[in-house]
RNA sequence: GCUCAAGUGGCGGAAUUGGUAGACGCGUCGGAUUCAAAAUCCGAUUCUUCGGAGUGCGGGUUCGAUUCCCGCCUUGAGUACCA
């Protein structure tokens, strides 16, 4: 009895020893970071998640897993690391949840967030809670809508290329009025004087700041939802319709926020080479912000058009306004293409057109978004009946309309050089427009010439026999001479629409007097969302906020009131003002959380970190998150970083130094094949029946799907079975002048019923709670005494059955386990398949190495010297695994701790001398087992910031080398000899090798390659 | 269409200043232990007509190519009438 308890303590009891470091850590605040330190900083953050009432599924741990890898070998190594997490709590699925349920989306939000806390403090993170941040918290969102106050408050100026604020502009606006004021902003700004300036009213002022401000509320096109009910940044959309429940998206006028992100287009495309991310993800950006170089030109509009006035041509010429990346080929230019929706196609259609081109508007109108995307091989347009002149020939040019040019990308026009462009190409065909060839020796009859380069110019006057590059500078020059056109630069990137018609975001800190926008001080900030008895929009369109009750602002009291002492209610005005109703997006919080975690929450009231602790972090120095934020989060953040650094109010430009995408862990469902029909195929005649069997319950294993003899008695005992007909009884009597084949419909099962070897626990099944009710009267049918499932990699979601939770893992296996597992299945960054019975490898490894450490007797380490072996193999292992850590490359890493382990045990290693540092080694890895041995050996504390082992080469050097000796290349035995070796000598020692001459049988090489410490290779 | 990434055993994957292809683990097979099972331990496991062949396919460079070059194919991700 005695010996099985002593038996049992010496077991690795996983549950008990993770239990116990966890309430350590967090009883000795193990991991708080401290925002003074001798050692130097790292910084280490995982995208915060979204507490979803899911909770965790194996796939998201595995980047936090990664990232406490590298933070805690980072302590290992003398850093002083910071490593928060928290959480991004505010978003659509709570908000829908409340619609459903009238639960409100705090509340769910709580315990979402508790149960994320227990699965993740399960899993054993490094992470320094005490700085937690959510983004739906008031003191959080009080510096979000703070940062919203200070984005209006600036403006870009150009001249300086930053932001700044906006009471510099109104100085220069009442000084010398705006002609020379280099900003970004509207495209339709009036020039004035500072005299108009002073002159203007209030709010006439406010109107014309608001086009210069970095957000700013005006009416624009937008995406708008009608099933979601809100509108939708461009990011949100994928294939025409929304990310979130693929809801159709229609193109909407509404007043909103927007912010002025096109500002920083160079900065945020520049900056991407100062920093440490994937190519592939730089390029995301880059194609995001969509830089094109080339020139803007004006065409004049011809003076054909009786709509028009004599005193209003000689005042204004019609000018129709080009973006092209090919000034070059301006020579080719043989028609116009106007958007629709251009503004001056009502103005310059000529009445013999405007039946046609009306007609033309309104069928493009009708079209959806979607449709248009859909359809890009339709070729439609119409003619506007006037023409243009062109800059340099003044030969008259046809101006059409055609929906190929969007109204939302440069001037809404195009000119149409269509030996140049497929599309203009395409379109001049279909309409009969003529190709003018302007390059050298090329045959435009098939298709247009869009490559740039090796082309010279042909049949363009003072551009003949240049390149593009020439051409394009030339031609630029000349039409600026003219006054016609200069160099511009264009860039995809829009300005980011800042407002939705939501609940469960952050209020605005805005309210409205005489409909113009004034922010709240930040003194009475944050403005707490109020409670509303639904959250749905109302009956009069207006956001969930439109039901609020108490959703005023006192200016005399600086306090939220209620509606009804509005002034309008009033009719005077008594100083109280509608809210904003709409509330901010999901990205809105994210864009900046980064630096709120740099400063301890007790300090976080006055500013939103203090200029210490930002000055101290500086910036994220490893990011890990997922590929999907490529370029909605990490932009914006980046955006946000360089306009609070412009303002000064944080020290950096780029907010996160290296990221790294982890790849998606895949689920592997488990499919049942239930029969549904027979083909009997007659061999002799080519006859084929098929047997409906759609009611039978019936369930194949699947490895007998293509046995015909399995086939053969299934369909006999079915159609005795069933009284069929004779036809079938027919087959059934010439059975074997048939073949017979199943058809099956495969149906999803819970993975949690499949073994290791893919075989199903029926009697499981069969009680499931939810589908086994389906299952009770089935037949299965087996092999060999099993049900045997098929399998498919997919998405891990529960709609397939094939989620699997941490939990159940930590349960089984341990915290450890689930996290040596996870980095062991395959490259960080990689898509790889989840696979739970893999897990018994790296587990196995566990128990191995604590039996390394403690036997049936007790603890095995001794400070006997270690020998040469073991000293070889610990070595080995620090080179390797600092090599693997620094290169992100954990599964090797997880290989290298096995063979290490398989080879101390092995030599029956005992030596704490080598067992000690090993510990190290692993603790980032599997950090609970690495405590526990660690204290087992007589260590008081944590080993968390134990200096990381050091390599030493000496312990590596090898006195001979087991030569591989190729022929023509190919490896076919090798040969030990010693290190110090001349290569002749190796030659001599290699040629005179009987295995050698064996393999040469008389034949006498051409060559013999020798590469000493690498390999031989005889050639002939 | 464009951009990026990737194709290696039954499976996840390892190996690149070019130098023993398949480390490590799963699964499978065989054995030990056990009344039996679980657990544990040991061995085998790319294919092969036993000559060899082999890292998606076809070429090339090289003494030598999973690794470098050219051309293709396939898969995945992103993006799309962007002038």
């Amino acid at each position: 009895m005695n010996r099985l308890i002593k038996r049992y303590k010496m077991q690795y009891h996983f549950n008990e020893i993770e239990a116990k470091w966890q309430k350590y850590w967090a009883e000795n605040q193990t991991f708080k970071a401290s925002n003074t330190s001798e050692k130097p900083k790292y910084y280490v953050l995982d995208m915060f998640p979204y507490p979803s009432g899911a909770g965790l599924h194996v796939g998201h741990p595995l980047g936090y897993i990664a990232s406490d890898i590298y933070a805690r070998y980072k302590r290992h190594k003398g850093f002083n690391v910071l490593h928060p997490q928290g959480y991004d709590s505010f978003g659509l699925p709570a908000e829908q949840y409340a619609i459903q349920t009238g639960q409100h989306p705090a509340v769910t939000t709580e315990t979402n967030i508790k149960t994320y806390r227990r699965q993740l403090d399960q899993i054993g993170f490094s992470f320094d809670w005490s700085r937690e941040v959510r983004t739906s918290s008031p003191e959080y969102y009080k510096w979000t809508q703070w940062i919203f106050i200070q984005l209006f408050e600036s403006w870009y100026n150009n001249e300086s290329n930053k932001a700044e604020e906006i009471s510099s502009l109104i100085a220069v606006f009442a000084s010398e009025g705006n002609a020379n004021v280099n900003a970004v902003c509207d495209d339709n700004i009036e020039v004035f004087t500072a005299e108009a300036w002073n002159n203007f009213s209030q709010k006439e002022q406010e109107e014309i700041l608001l086009k210069y401000r970095l957000t700013y509320l005006a009416e624009t096109e937008v995406n708008w939802c009608p099933a979601l009910g809100t509108v939708l940044a461009n990011d949100e959309i994928v294939n025409g319709v929304s990310e979130r429940g693929g809801h159709p998206v229609l193109r909407k006028k509404m007043t909103q926020w927007s912010m002025r992100i096109s500002a920083y287009a160079e900065r945020l495309l520049q900056g991407l080479d100062t920093i440490d991310w994937t190519d592939s993800l730089k390029e995301s950006q880059r194609n995001w912000i969509g830089k094109s170089v080339g020139a803007s030109v004006t065409f004049n509009v011809l003076d054909n058009n009786e709509n028009k006035s004599h005193a209003e041509l000689v005042e204004a010429p019609q000018q129709i306004e080009v973006f092209t990346t090919r000034p070059d080929t301006i020579f080719g230019v043989s028609f116009m293409t106007l958007a629709p929706e251009h503004e001056l196609v009502s103005q310059i259609t000529t009445p013999e057109q405007k039946a046609e081109v009306d007609a033309y508007i309104l069928a493009t109108a009708k079209r959806s978004e979607r449709d248009r995307m859909a359809d890009v091989k339709t070729i439609s347009g119409a003619f506007t009946g006037a023409y243009a002149e062109h800059p340099f020939s003044k030969e008259p040019i046809p101006i059409w309309i055609g929906d190929y040019v969007l109204a939302g990308y440069g001037t809404g026009a195009v000119m149409s050089v269509p030996c140049g462009d497929q599309r203009d190409y395409d379109f001049a065909k279909h309409f009969n427009i003529a190709i003018p060839n302007i390059f050298e020796g090329v045959d435009i009859s098939e298709e247009a010439y869009a490559a740039k380069d090796n082309v010279k110019i042909a049949n363009s006057d003072f551009l003949n026999g240049m390149n593009y590059k020439k051409a394009s500078k030339r031609a630029i020059y000349d039409l600026e001479q003219l006054g016609q056109g200069e160099g511009k630069t264009n860039y995809r990137l829009r300005d980011a629409v800042f407002s939705r018609q939501r609940y469960w975001g952050e209020p605005f800190p805005v309210y409205y007097v005489n409909g113009m926008p004034q922010m709240i001080d930040k003194a009475h900030l944050p403005i707490t969302l109020p409670e509303v008895e639904k959250y749905l929009p109302t009956e009069t369109g207006e956001p969930p906020l439109g039901r609020a009750d108490v959703w005023a602002w006192d200016t005399v009291n600086n306090k939220v009131v209620s509606n009804v002492n509005l002034s309008a209610v009033e009719g005077e005005d008594n100083g109280i003002y509608p809210l904003e109703l709409n509330t901010m997006p999901g990205w809105a919080g994210s864009s900046w959380y980064f630096f709120s975690y740099m400063e301890e929450k007790a300090k976080r009231g006055e500013d939103f970190a203090s200029e210490d602790a930002l000055n101290y972090w500086e910036n994220v120095d490893l990011y890990i998150g997922g590929s999907e934020h490529a370029t909605g989060h990490l932009l914006y953040s980046r955006f946000w970083t360089k306009f609070l650094k412009d303002r000064a109010f944080v020290g950096v430009d780029e907010p996160f130094k290296k990221l790294i995408n982890q790849g998606m862990i895949l689920g592997t469902s488990a499919f049942i094949y239930r029969v549904s029909d027979f083909i009997c195929t007659s061999k002799t005649e080519g006859q084929i029946i098929k047997v409906n069997f759609l009611n039978s319950l019936i369930y194949i294993s699947s490895s007998v799907l293509d046995n015909q003899e399995v086939a053969k008695n299934l369909f006999i005992k079915e159609v005795n079975k069933s009284n069929r007909d004779d036809d079938f009884k027919t087959v059934v009597s010439n059975i074997n002048d048939f073949d017979i084949s199943i058809n099956v419909s495969a149906i999803h099962v819970k993975v949690q019923y499949v073994n290791a070897s893919d075989e199903l626990d029926i009697e499981s099944l069969k009680s499931d709670a939810e589908f086994g009710a389906d299952y009770k009267d089935a037949e299965f049918l087996l092999e060999n005494g099993v049900y045997k499932v098929g399998r498919e990699v997919e998405k891990m979601s529960k709609s397939k059955y094939n989620v699997v939770s941490p939990d159940a893992i930590c349960e089984q296996y341990g915290a450890d386990s689930l996290r040596l597992y996870e980095m062991f299945l395959g490259p960080l960054e990689q898509a790889k398949p989840w696979n739970t019975a893999g897990i018994t490898g790296v587990h196995g490894f566990l128990k191995k190495l604590w039996k390394l450490y403690v036997g049936e007797n007790g603890l095995n380490v001794t400070d006997v010297a270690a020998t040469k072996d073991n000293l070889k193999t610990l070595h080995k292992t620090i080179k390797k695994v600092e090599e693997d850590i620094e290169n992100f490359s954990f599964n090797t890493s997880v290989s290298t701790f096995m063979i290490a382990v398989n080879e101390l045990t092995a030599q029956k290693c005992t030596s704490k001398e080598v067992l000690e540092p090993l510990l190290a080694l692993v603790s980032p890895y599997a950090p609970h087992i690495a405590e526990e041995l660690y204290s087992q050996l007589g260590n008081e504390g944590s080993i968390a910031t134990v200096a990381f082992p050091k390599f030493d080469a000496s312990h590596l050097v090898e006195s001979s080398k087991n030569y591989p000796i190729s022929f023509n290349g190919k490896m076919r035995f090798t040969i030990e000899l010693p290190m110090d070796l001349s290569k002749d000598e190796i030659e001599k020692a290699v040629m005179s090798n009987e295995k050698t001459i064996a393999q040469l049988e008389g034949r006498t090489p051409k060559k013999v390659i020798v590469v000493p410490g690498k390999i031989v290779n005889i050639v002939g």
